[in-house]
RNA sequence: GUGGUUGUAGCUCAGUUGGUUAGAGCGCCGGAUUGUGGUUCCGGAGGUCGCCGGUUCGAGACCGGUCUUCCACCCCA
């Protein structure tokens, strides 16, 4: 048969995987550095977990596991005669993969809340699937790097999460736009255009206002069945670009003002320390997750036509649903599918993420190879990675090999060399070649690399 | 999930209204150069035309299905 990969993932080879790591190693990084520790959970989750927590889209969009064994006779003998997909799952699947990091994690917070410490800080680099249709920048498995901290309510964590957006984009050389927004904003925008029901339709509307303009957004609300006038006033919301304005605007609006003085609270923690990255109130930023009920963040490149590359925000009341309340958490996550394919685009992976070694063996004869596997040895035992080429070919198809694997140095063996002890070493980018003399080879070898 | 789009050599792509042995460039392999890659010259290998079925005397081309790619919607990293 003929070997094939599923629609919507991928093989990441050698080099990919030298690439992901520098990415995943800079996200580490820096959020070890504020103070979060690694957590990982299970690939699959009991479905009762995971459905209801994405909205209606987000149930659609799991992968769900067949359970095992004679499925077919548990499963709901009505459902079946009706072939009503939906009512079926439930009685033949119990297990679904992961949607994303923040279900899982609010499931282990409450899991074990008797044993963690509050505020508590985790950070979790794991793949997640969607059974989304395969688009560019858009997998049905991909990884995603969250960093979330529950068990605290204060806004300074907001402002941090923030730094860490900057800090992370930063040293990753990308130049990004970190939107923020509140949702307690945008509500107030319904409770001064008196659409508090229409809520959840006006953010649908208006999280596409970039991308359709302000008609657009106005004839979607329309349909919706949102009023002319209730529009005019939405419209007038979202021209605002100063937070200043908000209160201004807010009429009979006590959680719109809420979500002001939030916004404020962030910002002003933000403007004590030095940020690099472009950040921006964005009232119409709105984001689709339904947890969400306090600040939101996005961020995107400025350089690259690409969806965003991470988002996040607080979630007040996750934990509830798992039986625990009044535990507040904020988090952000970092797309890293997205960012890799944005670092390929601009060509800003650095050089050591090439998937070689420095320094190749390239033996003349047979009684050579066997010297070369020798001086290798030696030369991998001081720390120095290397190669040996395993037959004594002609030097030209030996040559052609590490100049094909991109093999910066190479070293060349043959009864000369064996005799005196003293190895040619040619630089490849250059063509120049020196005599290396065995008694200080591997102070040479470190020095050239 | 809805609508559309793409698939020909390792890669990028030609292939005229269906008609004989499906082409090019690049790459690859060999030689010129029996201890030296990237330049040049000469030679060579490599394709069940995504897959399955149909129409036809005849299909890479037309039709249906399917897989894949990408795009829009939906949503999102």
């Amino acid at each position: 048969m003929k070997p094939t990969i599923l629609k919507g993932t991928r093989d990441f080879g050698p080099q990919d995987i030298k690439r992901r790591e520098y990415i995943f190693s800079t996200i580490k990084n820096v959020f070890e550095l504020y103070g979060y520790g690694p957590l990982e959970t299970p690939s699959m989750e009991h479905l009762h977990t995971l459905t209801g927590k994405y909205g209606d889209e987000g149930d659609a969009l799991l992968f769900k596991v067949l359970n095992n064994g004679d499925f077919l006779s548990k499963a709901n003998p009505e459902a079946l005669e009706n072939k009503d997909s939906n009512g079926l799952v439930a009685s033949i699947s119990k297990r679904g993969l992961r949607y994303d990091l923040t279900v899982p994690f609010a499931r282990f917070v409450v899991m074990n809340h008797h044993a963690l410490k509050f505020p508590f800080k985790r950070y979790q680099i794991q793949p997640v699937w969607r059974a989304d249709r395969p688009q560019k920048g858009r997998y049905n498995e991909f990884y995603q790097c969250d960093v979330d901290v529950v068990g605290s309510s204060s806004l300074l964590y907001e402002a941090e999460l923030v730094k860490i957006y900057d800090e992370v984009f930063t040293r990753l050389n990308l130049s990004t736009q970190i939107k923020v927004n509140n949702r307690k904003v945008l509500y107030g925008i319904a409770e001064t255009a008196g659409i508090e029901a229409q809520f959840v339709d006006m953010t649908v509307a208006l999280d596409k206002l970039d991308k359709i303009g302000e008609e657009k957004v106005a004839e979607e609300m329309e349909r919706r069945g949102i009023s002319k006038e209730a529009i005019s006033k939405v419209l007038a919301g979202i021209a605002i670009k100063d937070i200043e304005q908000l209160p201004a605007f807010f009429t009979n609006a006590p959680t719109g003002m809420k979500g002001y003085e939030e916004l404020k609270q962030v910002l002003s923690y933000l403007n004590a320390v030095e940020i690099k990255q472009e950040l921006v109130f964005d009232i119409s930023l709105a984001r689709g997750l339904s947890y969400y009920t306090g600040c939101i963040l996005e961020v995107v490149s400025k350089e690259v036509k690409m969806g965003s590359i991470g988002g996040g925000g607080r979630y007040d009341d996750l934990t509830s649903v798992f039986g625990m309340s009044d535990l507040s958490g904020v988090g952000i996550s970092f797309g890293a599918e997205r960012i890799y394919d944005v670092l390929l685009e601009l060509d800003r992976f650095p050089e050591d993420t090439d998937a070689t070694v420095p320094l190749i063996l390239l033996s003349l004869d047979a009684a050579a190879l066997a010297h070369s596997f020798n001086l290798a040895a030696t030369i991998r035992s001081a720390g120095i990675p290397c190669d040996v080429y395993p037959e004594p070919a002609k030097m030209k198809k030996q040559m052609k090999y590490a100049a094909g694997r991109n093999i910066p140095l190479v070293m060349i063996i043959g009864e000369e060399e064996v005799q005196s002890k003293t190895y040619s070493v040619k630089i490849m980018e250059t063509g120049e070649q020196t005599a290396l003399s065995s008694d200080i080879l591997i102070e040479s070898l470190k020095a050239l690399i």
